[in-house]
DNA sequence: TCACCAATCTTTCCACTGTCAAGATAAAAC
DNA sequence: GTTTTATCTTGACAGTGGAAAGATTGGTGA
């Protein structure tokens, strides 16, 4: 009937299938996490045959890699999205940010897993460093303008991040791990006053 | 010369291959991390043929759940052990059991990794479950001896609870991952001080 | 002492994985 | 309109975890 497409089914080429495998692969991670994510079950996600990811990508870590920038991408804007609704007191600020990265961490629990506790993402990758570097660069800006200085310049400084990072960072883990069970009544009533009570005991005295 | 040991090589039956195997594990997980882990690897290891591990360890997941058990008790040692250290006042207690959280954690990486943050490890195993809860029983004892009551039983000591945990795990997570580079100066100068001024940043106001 | 049993280990097999090589198709370039 | 090139499929390979069946042996009871 129709001699141009006689299969109704799928073009031969795909189109966009760098955007699709993306797609398909955080569609598989979410669903089977980091240590059940299969190149060969995103294909099939995708539509394609199991051999046809190599084009876009020179091998399973690759994709992830790609995954995993995009997930610092979100993770950045995540952070700012909600510091920006907060501009007032600079602590305020970075404690928004932080529940910012938690809310990342809690919509995205496998890719966030991803993006920090897996080595198959490429950390050499300049995309992802990039990307990874601009998220941290949101939290040192919170604790600078918080202490009204450079915070990498001295030793106080770089504890202050740490700590601010370490505490936002660990409740995320420890929340997508399912092992802060005793805080899950608190977190149904209020979650982000909750949350922001918590890092703000991390954050430099004023 | 030894009849009784007539097999130089290996007899047929190892002995005790689930120790063995426990062994080989942890060196597997320690050399490849868990992505790269692979029971295979354990079996050969531990001499044996790839299938042996299955009279033992009902799967790898069994195999690995038990490693991680073993990983939750001496957490928990190295977390202790340190506090002994210290006794007196309560807050350098707490302080000195999350030193010796953060050192375990960079002690073994992997299997930290293991614990807190793959799924392979069966959560409802209850010797796996027994040996956590002991770790952070030393958690809440801690903040109780800190606040003088039970911090369990309000919001503000949950909140503690977890402020406490969250500083040590997030520390301890970036570390191993690697992330903290800009701390590096300072962890080498005196990594025992540095970690203690930034674990004590998150426990309750005196 | 010896036959038997059950525990332990090996061999063999299967489905699944990531990657590679070769072939098929179609879009683009000329 | 032909040729080139990018994209995709098919088929193969080694390595994986697990199941099934056979081999070995330590221990048990007569």
């Amino acid at each position: 009937m129709n001699p141009k497409t006689p299969t109704p089914k799928q073009p031969y080429h795909h189109g966009d299938l760098r955007r699709a495998l993306l797609d398909a692969a955080e569609a598989e991670l979410a669903e089977k996490g980091v240590e059940g994510f299969t190149l060969r079950g995103c294909a099939k996600r995708a539509g394609v045959s199991h051999a046809a990811p190599a084009y876009h990508f020179k091998d399973a870590n690759a994709l992830l890699t790609a995954l995993a920038t995009i997930g610092f991408e979100r993770l950045n804007r995540s952070m700012t999205s909600r510091q920006h609704a907060e501009r007032g007191d600079p602590r305020q600020d970075l404690v928004a940010a932080g529940v910012g990265y938690v809310a990342f961490a809690r919509d995205n629990p496998m890719l966030f897993k991803l993006m920090f506790g897996s080595e198959r993402p490429s950390s050499e990758d300049s995309d992802l460093v990039q990307h990874a570097s601009g998220a941290f660069a949101t939290l040192v800006n919170g604790v600078r303008d918080i202490r009204g200085d450079d915070p990498m310049a001295d030793a106080d400084g770089l504890k202050d991040i740490a700590a601010a990072w370490s505490i936002v960072h660990g409740i995320a883990n420890l929340l997508i791990a399912g092992r802060m069970g005793f805080l899950q009544p608190l977190l149904e009533r209020d979650p982000e006053t909750v949350l922001a009570d918590i890092i703000e005991r991390s954050l430099p005295q004023q």
